[in-house]
DNA sequence: TTATTGTTGCAACTTGGTTGCATATTTGTT
DNA sequence: AACAAATATGCAACCAAGTTGCAACAATAA
């Protein structure tokens, strides 16, 4: 996608939810839009350009907005830093997974139906509105470049 | 479990673990040997008695050691706070609910075999070292607070 | 043009957690 | 029991994430 369209689907996503369209917010939206895995604020704002840098605040303001329209989902992350991505029909609730190596936070295939049912159903008296899962260790490009260094003799 | 068994009990950990008995551990693992339910540190802090008030940074040392030797486990919530419970042969790592209402953190059954498999079989080249499961919503005693309080007609 | 409403940026604050260092406590050895 | 070496604690100061209050700044409607 590039930048003129997905700034027209910015735009979009702000209209339908009913929001007003403020360069901030657009901005903020593209970026999360364009990135591949869920970001945290600090990433967020370092993506922006100098240019247009957003107060702190302003940030959270956006997200927390974004987060009460449905626009975003949050993801809890071990590190004690929350995660946010986008939440569109094509992106359902799904597992990650954070490495311990690298800190990147990648999504995972979402759970089956009968998968969440029988997390739920041990709990029918919980009123249940949300299955975080959150699975760590080592990602594929972390394990390989460990497996390459220890080949080269680098290991230890 | 009475105060003695309890402190004979946390005796037993610390040596078993190879780490030094302490007033201060010995206070911190009984707390948590005590508790029904997971807690935080803010928590543990308030358990102690005024008369042993451990410093924060303390309890944080002694938490960190613990979780370093495998006496405790951290669990992540949602909250940016994060909960500690035992690791003992006897709670094997199990899922978590955490109630939007009353914001305590309570433990659901642990996962089967086949549970656990499934979650992990997605991506072959990672290296799973944990999955944490989160599940979040209103739990039954809220609920049912919920209830009462719409039938005697202060709802709303 | 002006009044109204909503948005932003700044400063200041809260909370969870960490680091460095001096003091106090354990532990192992006589 | 006494002591030295090693370890643990408390304090102050710090950092980072996230929040609040408020003044200034759009954007919009009358």
């Amino acid at each position: 996608m590039n930048k003129n369209a997905s700034d027209k689907n910015s735009l979009n996503i702000l209209q339908r939810a009913g929001i007003s369209k403020t360069p901030q917010r657009l901005a903020v939206l593209n970026i999360l839009l364009r990135s591949t895995t869920p970001l945290n604020v600090s990433c967020v704002r370092e993506l922006l350009a100098d240019k247009k840098r957003i107060d702190r605040v302003t940030v959270y303001r956006i997200l927390s907005l974004f987060k009460q329209r449905g626009i975003i989902r949050e993801i809890t992350s071990s590190g004690g830093v929350n995660f946010i991505e986008m939440a569109t029909l094509e992106n359902p609730v799904h597992p990650h997974f954070s490495c311990r190596s690298c800190g990147i936070l990648s999504c995972l295939e979402p759970l089956t139906f009968s998968q969440s049912h029988q997390l739920i159903s041990a709990k029918e008296d919980y009123s249940v509105d949300h299955i975080e899962i959150n699975i760590s260790g080592i990602c594929s490009g972390c394990r390989h470049a460990a497996m390459l260094q220890k080949q080269s003799g680098k290991g230890e």
